[in-house]
RNA sequence: GCGAAUGUGGCGGAACUGGUAGACGCGCUGGAUUUAGGUUCCAGUGGGGCAACCCGUGGGAGUUCGAGUCUCCCCAUUCGCACCA
């Protein structure tokens, strides 16, 4: 072996290997256990970032290592194709999405075959092909027939000047993003999945993911939001029917003193008729976004609507006001007020001077007079007839009861979920395979007839849809009666592509349907892993399709991902100045000079282009708009990719957020080297003529194995179970400078050399694959690391004969022993006791206890 | 505004089950090698103190023989909020 590591002639050659010996092709095969492991697939934005670099290096270390567990793994990959980027670079660049899209993915197919990541690439699929889209489309039309999917009005943001449907990140303060007008909501018919039929399912199966982060369990729950509560009828004071409302507090019914509907609710509109203050306050509740952080931050503001409904109870005329903080979606669009016990409720009444009543008291106490906030908590009722006196729970029966006689209500269960809209008016998605006719209404298109083809050589500019504004796509005839109709022009949400891809890796050839029998072999996927962001709206996506799935008889069971892993994102620093205007302006850190004092510490940074201050701004994602973005490209270039992996599994660890470090990354590639060069030396003083004889070991030759021994058995566990690679580098670190402080040169010392290297490059080669794979081979092996076996535990040479403990004095660490590994608690105490600064602090005062935490410390309570 | 998380030396992080705070790496300081720069190697490196020792895990309280870890309150940052992916 050559003596100096030079990566980039290593990582071609094992390249070279890989895709001789197809490598990574993998095949079902029902005599092995299998494991599924999958990153989430890449938007093919142009090239790779950071972050993909470390959800791919993250999955890829997980498959190699259950790979030399004996599994059958499938890793596989694709694009995530669809999506408005495509569109945004067409209108600049006057180029087809189509096109884009496809140069994209044939860039960064190249990048990440040079990071060396295990892939099936034979499994390859792009969601813009219509042979993947077109069993979405084939989908799409069964669940529309069993009701699934549906028909609805749905708002959306509006442009007024580009008159054109804008996403939420295309509105910016308020405002389009092109037009520079102030966006309004506007009502649109729209089609949806009906994922609430689904959200006790939903929510009951995040039980059955025992190895699911706690904390994405936890926002799943909250996002569905079960709750149950009270519906309660408020009749119209003019006899026109009644409004409903729905409650988690119906213990609080007596204290309501108001109602309020949102802007967008029937009523409003029938009380703005014949009001024209009230129709202008409800025309300026359109003004603004629809994101839920725009509404609930926004100024609470509301207007008396002239209507009155009675008090389901007490038959009290309550205003009935319109207010902005009163969201569409939620429950009916209503509630009932309590200003006492509510918060926006009693800031609404201070503010439009509305009466606030009190009926909750808590149990032990009473309310101060008068009330300086909401009291939010359960307590007693008062205040409230013939409820005086109950609990939230008998309150809750009680007036279930009386509202079921008066037929004014009862309890209900109701979900924050709200229905899945799908419908996009954009160009580069997956066509809705509806066509509309006079006659037959909305009808789907017949299997015969898919796909839906999108065609691909169209530039968007911007206004509108061009399908829309394509006869040749939405001319047709309706498939029921042949007359001549209209294709729906609408394409779907993105999101639904990526719901079900994880399944078609498994059948990604099937041409007779989504998935064919290969799934039940592979599904569902072991280890997934991506992006915390992902954690709410692709996740319960996904596990809604797979359910969606399972109901048509495609897969079993009913969760796609036994076990997730979710990666904190990429940092880095940034430098900027701020200008008179109050932007930003972000520097490149090449542009900057930083300034260090004798620690280390940076105390300045100047722009090297004209030598004046600049902001150290802190660490913040890595985005293109703060220049502060760093591209593995070049890390690779300079260092092989076994260097960027390596760092990127090293820095932290994985769930947590990652800091760019440049000096860090040189730090993990001298690592490398030193790890070739001790190998080297190893390889070319002769490698040892047989096995290790651990029974002829000397002392500190067996310190040595029982070290070896205990790092194997760290890091199996750090990388099989708590998937924790920083450590488990940390530890192989720790035991290659041991390693190399070993100076003796006897068969013994070679044979235990040799097999600690061993182990070394086996536990290290689904991190830097390439260099492992060369090491593996000089070491004296032939064939490839990749499938040799993951290194075993030595029981035997784990044994000591001493220990060394702590000896505390009230909780101080006063001292450290060596005890034999067989000593009692007395014995322990009586050496822990005779230690001589131990003694010191103890003096003359009784000895109350001693505690004895067995192999770790003593504790001598004074 | 709501939901979830994070906060430990100059920096990234370790401490997994309430039991030695700072493993490992970066940086920095000193030395050796080198014509020099770089590389490589050796030693030191939380703060204070001559030392014994004291202080120290975002801030404040509490539980415990013992708290980075558990409980409560507060602060800061990050992610998500349904049309970015």
């Amino acid at each position: 072996m050559e003596s100096q590591y030079h990566p980039e002639k290593i990582e071609r050659a094992v390249q070279e290997y890989w895709e001789k010996h197809k490598s990574f092709k993998v095949v079902e095969d029902p005599k092995r256990r299998k494991f599924y492991c999958l990153s989430m697939f890449p938007y093919p934005s142009g090239k790779l970032h950071m972050g993909h670099v470390r959800n791919y290096t993250i999955g890829d270390v997980i498959a190699r290592h259950q790979r030399m567990q004996g599994r059958n793994v499938l890793q596989p990959m694709g694009w995530d194709a669809f999506g408005l980027p495509a569109e945004n670079a067409a209108m600049k660049n006057k180029v087809a999405p189509a096109r884009w899209t496809y140069d994209n993915i044939a860039y960064m197919r190249k990048q990440l075959k040079s990071l060396g990541f295990a892939l099936d690439w034979d499994r390859e699929l792009a969601t813009c092909a219509p042979e993947y889209y077109r069993w979405e489309q084939w989908l799409f039309t069964r669940l529309f027939k069993k009701g699934v999917v549906y028909k609805a009005s749905g708002v959306v943001n509006w442009d007024p000047v580009d008159q054109t449907v804008l996403a939420n990140e295309q509105v910016i303060d308020g405002r389009g993003w092109r037009s520079g007008a102030p966006v309004e909501k506007r009502e649109i018919p729209m089609y949806y999945f009906r994922i609430t039929a689904y959200a006790d399912e939903l929510l009951a199966g995040l039980d059955a993911l025992p190895e699911w982060p706690e904390q994405v369990k936890t926002m799943q729950r909250n996002w569905i939001g079960k709750s149950r509560g009270m519906e309660v009828h408020f009749p119209l004071a003019d006899g026109g029917g009644v409004l409903k409302v729905f409650t988690t507090r119906p213990d609080t019914l007596m204290g309501a003193t108001y109602v309020a509907v949102a802007a967008e609710h029937p009523l409003a509109a029938r009380a703005a008729a014949g009001n024209s203050r009230l129709a202008a306050f409800v025309d300026e509740c359109r003004r603004g976004g629809v994101t839920e952080a725009e509404v609930a931050t926004q100024e609470k503001r509301g207007m008396d609507s002239g209507l009155f409904v009675t008090h389901p109870f007490t038959g009290a005329r309550l205003p009935v006001w319109v207010a902005n903080y009163v969201l569409m979606g939620y429950g009916e669009g209503a509630v009932m007020a309590v200003p006492a016990h509510d918060e926006r409720d009693f800031e609404f009444a201070l503010q439009y001077k509305l009466p606030i009543k009190p009926v909750i008291r808590p149990a032990d106490g009473d309310l101060p007079e008068p009330l300086a906030a909401a009291y939010v908590e359960h307590g007693v009722l008062f205040n409230s007839g013939e409820f005086d006196g109950l609990d939230f729970d008998r309150a809750f029966e009680r007036m279930a009861t009386v509202l079921q006689d008066k037929g004014l209500g009862g309890p209900r269960t109701q979900f924050r979920l709200r229905d899945w809209g799908i419908s996009r008016q954009r160009y580069w998605g997956c066509p809705i395979p509806i066509v509309h006719c006079d006659a037959c209404g909305d009808v789907p298109v017949p299997d015969e007839q898919l796909p839906v083809v999108l065609p691909e050589d169209i530039v968007p500019d911007g206004a509108g849809s061009p399908l829309a504004r394509l006869p040749a796509f939405y001319e047709t005839t309706c498939p029921q009666c042949g007359k001549p109709a209209k294709r729906e022009t609408d394409t779907l949400d993105t999101f639904v592509e990526s719901s079900w891809y994880y399944a078609r890796y498994a059948s990604p050839d099937c041409t007779t349907g989504m998935v064919d029998a290969r799934a039940d072999y592979w599904l569902p996927v072991d280890q997934y892993i991506g992006g915390i962001e992902h954690a709410i709206l692709h996740l319960l996506y996904a596990r809604f399709f797979h359910r969606l799935m399972r109901d048509a008889g495609l897969v079993a069971g009913d969760e796609p991902f036994t076990r997730l892993l979710t990666q904190g994102m990429v940092l880095a620093e940034t430098f900027y100045r701020e200008q008179s205007s109050g932007r930003k302006e972000y520097f490149f850190p090449e542009e900057v000079a930083i300034e260090c004092d004798a620690k280390g510490r940076t105390v300045a940074a100047t722009l090297k282009a004209d030598g004046r201050p600049v902001t150290v701004g802190g660490i913040e994602t890595m985005s293109k708009s703060k220049n502060n973005g760093v591209d593995p490209q070049a890390l690779i270039e300079q260092f092989g990719a076994d260097t960027a992996r390596l760092f990127m599994m090293f820095a932290a660890p994985p769930e947590m957020s990652l800091e760019w470090s440049d000096e860090a990354v040189a730090g993990a590639n001298r690592f490398l080297k030193r790890l070739w060069k001790l190998t080297a030396d190893h390889v070319a003083a002769g490698l040892p003529a047989g096995r290790i004889d651990p029974a002829g070991l000397g002392g500190g030759l067996r310190d040595l194995r029982r070290q070896l021994h205990q790092t194997i058995r760290k890091v199996s566990d750090d990388i099989g179970r708590r998937h924790t690679f920083n450590t488990a580098i940390a530890a192989v670190m720790e035991l290659i400078n041991a390693l190399a402080k070993l100076e003796d040169r006897t068969p013994p010392a070679v044979a235990l050399r040799h097999e600690a290297l061993e182990a070394i490059v086996l536990m290290l080669s689904p991190i830097v694959p390439h260099a492992c794979h060369v090491l593996w081979n000089a070491l004296g092996h032939d064939g490839a690391v990749m499938d040799a076996a993951w290194p075993q535990v030595d029981e035997t040479a784990l044994v000591a004969d001493a220990l060394v403990l702590v000896v505390q004095v009230n909780g101080k660490r006063r001292g450290e022993i060596s005890v034999p590994v067989d000593a009692d608690r007395a014995g322990i105490e009586r050496i822990a006791l005779a230690d001589a600064n131990v003694k010191r602090h103890i003096g003359d005062q009784p000895i109350r206890k001693v505690i004895v935490v067995p192999g770790k410390l003593i504790n001598v309570v004074v």
